[in-house]
DNA sequence: CAATGTGAACAGCTTCACAGCC
DNA sequence: GGCTGTGAAGCTGTTCACATTG
């Protein structure tokens, strides 16, 4: 296939496409075809042919998708290969949650620091972590962390962004409502739980 | 403007605009232009006003947006102007996170029941709320409540799902990973964790 | 003159149809 | 015959230009 520009939709569904290739690696399956996928995740076969396409030959006519192979070349294209770390701030509630969270590690995803700027709680643990203080957000880059999760009331969210983009942070998964600036080169996820458990009460 | 269906995409935009009305509400502004607004979303104005217009004339030509009228509306179309009860199922960290979560109640949604299947965890209180069986879900259609948070682990998902779609739920915020089978009259919203924080090394 | 509302142009993603391969 | 890969068609959402209104 010449070059086209992948979607963004298409690598959102990546780490679907992942965890059901590695539940299918665990099932000792050798090949799957886009139509077993389509059922098992809910969507169009001929849209998971075109999502893989996009990144090279992965299947075989005739036959399917080898599970294995895929697996590891999408868990090559997220960079989930290696362990990816990643910073969390805000030790509050919902920071102590995601600290916490199973899901994380099957994607090798590991949170490997957390901070604070309430002086009561640094020093304190959660988990294996210990809460450093924010002013220690500097240090970031050179513990190769460029990975961060934004779990701090709203009115800090700005401040902590600005400072962990000159800590070299350059993706960012945000739970603080409302604008948060970054710049083009890094990328921001927004997760705003209100926004979303608003919108259901429409559809009533 | 003659009849057109409503973007999905346009419904995920009108609790950012609530907010922004609110805020505006809240500052004693009268009226808000597009440009404004888009300046303050970070977004395009065109794109506000035609998000808006789907809805009937909320502006004013030369003027702009009322901003008390607009913010009334809105609030109206996504039924937020009476108080929305959710049931949250799932009373380990990430729903005892979401009972404290401070950013619901601005929106008008209240959480006002917590079930989980944990013997331990019955009776115990999470804020001012008293964990419930999970056998009393079949109560909540009494209750009246008709939206349910689901955060529970992967394996209870679909059998929790069937219950609360039988106890008369026609709206979930679903936070558990892999497929959810509900029928089509049941607007699901699916916020996976893990998946949105494995997007990011993506980009690095 | 300022700003909305909207048909139309545009862009992007999804679905389709089928050629090519196993 | 079964299944992938892909150009093309179809569809949906965004951006634009401008007529219209205050």
């Amino acid at each position: 296939m010449k070059y086209r520009r992948i979607p963004d939709e298409t690598i959102q569904r990546l780490p679907m496409y992942l965890r059901a290739f590695s539940l299918l690696e665990g099932e000792k399956e050798l090949t799957v075809c886009s139509r077993q996928l389509a059922v098992r995740l809910g969507l169009n076969p001929h849209q998971i042919r075109k999502d893989l396409s996009y990144f090279g030959n992965f299947g075989r006519p005739g036959v399917g998708y080898p599970v294995q192979t895929t697996a590891r070349r999408i868990r090559h294209i997220l960079k989930l290969d290696k362990t990816q770390k990643t910073a969390l701030v805000g030790a509050g509630r919902l920071g102590t949650a995601l600290v916490a969270y199973p899901g994380f590690s099957s994607f090798n995803l590991e949170i490997a620091a957390v901070f604070d700027s309430d002086p009561k709680k640094i020093g304190k643990k959660i988990g294996h972590l210990t809460i450093e203080s924010a002013a220690r957000l500097a240090g970031l880059k050179k513990r190769n962390i460029h990975l961060a999760i934004l779990a701090v009331p709203a009115d800090a969210a700005q401040s902590v962004t600005d400072k962990l983009i000159k800590a070299g942070v350059r993706g960012l998964l945000n739970f603080s409502p409302g604008r948060l600036k970054v710049p083009a080169s890094v990328k921001k996820i927004d997760i705003d739980l209100a926004s979303q458990l608003s919108i259901l009460p429409y559809y009533l």
